[in-house]
Formats: C-alpha cells, sequence, structure tokens
DNA sequence: ATACAACCTGTAGCGGCTACAGATTCAAGA
DNA sequence: TCTTGAATCTGTAGCCGCTACAGGTTGTAT
C-alpha cells in the first residue's frame, strides 16, 4: 500500500510508451534509460518524466536511429544549453543514412520486379529467376 | 600436390564469389551450402559448381533473401523439373516485403527531413528536434 | 629445411531485441 | 485476514547474419 505511490508499474509504463516490457528492462540495462526507483518490494516505478523517456526512445527508434544515437540525443536533451547543431548533426547522419538504404532498397524493388516481369511474361525453358541468380 | 587438383582454395573461391571467407564457413555450417570436398590435409576443395552457388547466395542476399529464403531457392535450383511458379512466389513475397521497408524508409525520410528543416530555419528556444521527439 | 601465408576448428561477440524459467510481490475478492 | 491469480522480478539463452578472434595445422615458395 505504500507502493507505486504517484508513479506507475512497468506494465503501464509500457503500455503508455508503446516499448514492450522486456524492451524496457533492455533498455536498462543497456544504459540507455536510468535505472528506476522501486517500490518496497523491489518493483520498477515510473512517473511521467520517465513515460516521457520512452517515448522519446520509442520514437528515435522509428526513424532508425541506433541505440548510440538516442543515448547520445537523450544526453544532448539533458544539458543544459541544448546545443541545436549536435542534433541535427546526428539527425542528419541518420537521414543520410536512411537515404542509402532507400537507394539499396529501390535497386532491389526494381531487380526483382524483373525478374518477377521476365517470368510471368517468357514461356521460357529454364526459369528466368534462378538464371538471373545464377547470372 | 595431390592436392587442390582441379578445384581451388576456400580463398579463391571467396575471391571468385565476393563471398567472405569465414561467411562460406557460416553458410556451410548453417546447412546452406553442401561441404565441399577437401584436400589430404582438411582443406576445403571448391569447384566451378561451388564457385556458381556461392555467386547465387550472394545474389540472392543482396536482393534481401533471407538464408532460409536462400536455401529454398536453391532447393528449388536443384529440382528436376524447376517450379518456376514456386520461385516466383519467393521472389514476389521479398518484393512485397521490400516495398514494405521503402515505404517505412520513406516515412522516416520524410520526418527526419523536416525536423531538421525545422531546425535550421527558425530560431526557436529549445531544440525543435528534440521536442519533435518529446513531441 | 625453413619460413610464412593460408587454412583449420571452436567459440564468442555484435545489435536489438524476445522468450523463457522459476521465484517473488501486488491487488482484489471472499 | 487469507487466498488466489496476475504482474513483476532476475538471470539466462535464443534469434539473424555475420565477423573476429585464438591457437593449431597445412600448403607452397625459396
Amino acid at each position: 500500500m505504500v507502493d507505486y505511490r504517484g508513479g506507475i508499474s512497468i506494465g503501464a509504463a509500457s503500455r503508455r510508451s508503446g516499448v514492450n516490457i522486456e524492451t524496457i528492462r533492455f533498455y536498462e540495462r543497456s544504459a540507455l534509460l536510468k535505472a528506476p526507483p522501486r517500490t518496497a518490494g523491489g518493483h520498477r516505478v515510473y512517473d511521467t518524466d520517465g513515460v516521457k523517456r520512452l517515448n522519446f526512445v520509442r520514437r528515435a527508434r522509428e526513424l532508425g536511429f541506433t541505440l548510440d544515437q538516442v543515448r547520445a540525443l537523450l544526453a544532448l536533451a539533458d544539458e543544459e544549453e541544448t546545443s541545436c547543431a549536435q542534433v541535427a548533426a546526428l539527425a542528419n547522419d541518420q537521414l543520410n543514412a536512411v537515404r542509402g538504404r532507400l537507394a539499396d532498397l529501390a535497386r532491389m524493388e526494381t531487380v526483382l520486379a524483373a525478374m518477377i516481369e521476365r517470368c510471368a511474361s517468357g514461356t521460357v525453358p529454364a526459369c528466368p529467376i534462378l538464371e538471373a541468380l545464377f547470372e
């Protein structure tokens, strides 16, 4: 009864942030999030700030930032004078990485579509897809 | 001198196929490739067919097929009557997966670019990127 | 014969989770 | 208050697709 007062359980924090319970614990182990206070019985207690951070991590992850980058972003967010330039630099790196992957996938799409097209249209003896892979 | 005759070493096969030596051994362990014959001393010996298969795997991987899919493709390639339809089905699955990932990345690109744009243009008090991540 | 590159096996690590097992604690009803 | 049953706890292992060792053995050129 002297429990969770004010705060919420990890399950509730998970529901509110959209971050899996196991993942929250994993983030804590990975020093991505600092360990929250505990109830007398040892259960983690989260407050609104904790949930905010979980949301932050989830959104950053959805944008493809690595855990290292998220750690860096969180550190910057915690500084007194937020240096927007450093944040923008990280975001720019990530934008470039995303664009690189987009280009890769676009190439893959083109090749796959062409292979399937060739397969559907022709009445070739051997499978043109396998042929293409063997070259 | 009774070695490698006809065939080539794993290093040569690696160079010719563009597949890392360690990765070749990993593929063998993963039952993706069957174990090649050995020299008297135990070194792997590859022939042109082996190199062909390595190239096949590399190309399939470059198109984003999982190792399970590559295994399936190789199995289909080894059948007497190659059922092109099954191959095409696998390729289609992969095309859909690629398109899904493309859509995800496109979304990520849009959001990142918008965040950076906002950061560059405005002379806002707090960093707009961090704000956006915190929402 | 010697040197040294290339190869061998086995194991462990990466990132980013996810999935247990087995023990404990919490909250609600009787 | 007692009892259930859900939620939480820790610790460990697994997933994919490699990559990187360590420590030992072969292959080849001089």
